[in-house]
DNA sequence: TCCTTAGTTCAAAGGTCATTGAACAATTGG
DNA sequence: CCAATTGTTCAATGACCTTTGAACTAAGGA
């Protein structure tokens, strides 16, 4: 079962670069390229914001055609839908990930990795 | 005489992809970037809105740091901030404006060239 | 079956954004 | 000086955005 995603050509520019203008956005967007291939679930992110507000800004992620979500039992798995990004808009994605590399300004996705014990 | 400009140490990513996510300002940066070295002025870009929207969205174009605006007489000379947003951003301007470039749900500037009589 | 986990939906509040027309300022040409 | 040109400022409007808590659904484990 999947969610309701638009297809790659149904991506507009302009619509991804308003939904990347979102700090909390752009962070999510930024961990998910440091992961990349990993598919997330929407814990991960769970420092950002509330869940609720969560829920939201990872529906317009996908709405704008930025990330894929997969309903996996309970679980939603995210990924960037860089595929169908770089065919689009070639180059776009990875400037964008590049300059928001070394923002301080933005919010930090925390360690939620498997903690190896001592 | 000159409008405040952000430094180019102060121009925000999120700020940059927020005021380019707008299909106005976006026309507008294109055309900037089509004419390049070429300062243009408001007038120029009166087919998008009207002059007091356009005065509006040059604002926000200024303030984010993506143009210059200089007063000139009555008139303002609007340039691109390439310089800034490449050490800044690198790549982003350019993939942008690529991606932008075959947009046709964008809004055209018109030809305000001057006409060559026949 | 019952409880927990994971996430969504809803309504409401508060904020910001885009657009408008009217009024204003400043420069320039006659 | 007078008028036209160029663009800004202001207040108002409606739309959309972000955030919240409460209530909900759906799947999994004990």
């Amino acid at each position: 079962m999947t969610l309701p995603h638009p297809t790659a050509d149904q991506i507009s520019l302009p619509n991804v670069l308003a939904v990347l203008g979102d700090p909390t956005r752009l962070a999510i967007v930024r961990y998910l390229a440091s992961k990349e291939g990993v598919p997330l679930n929407c814990s991960r992110f769970l420092d950002l914001c509330s869940k609720t507000n969560l829920s939201y800004h990872l529906a317009k992620l996908r709405e704008a055609g930025v990330t894929r979500t997969e309903a996996v039992g309970t679980s939603r798995l995210i990924t960037l839908r860089r595929d169908d990004l770089d065919r689009r808009f070639p180059g776009l994605l990875d400037s964008v990930i590049a300059a928001a590399g070394d923002d301080a300004s933005l919010p930090a996705v925390g360690g939620h990795e498997i903690e190896v014990r001592a």
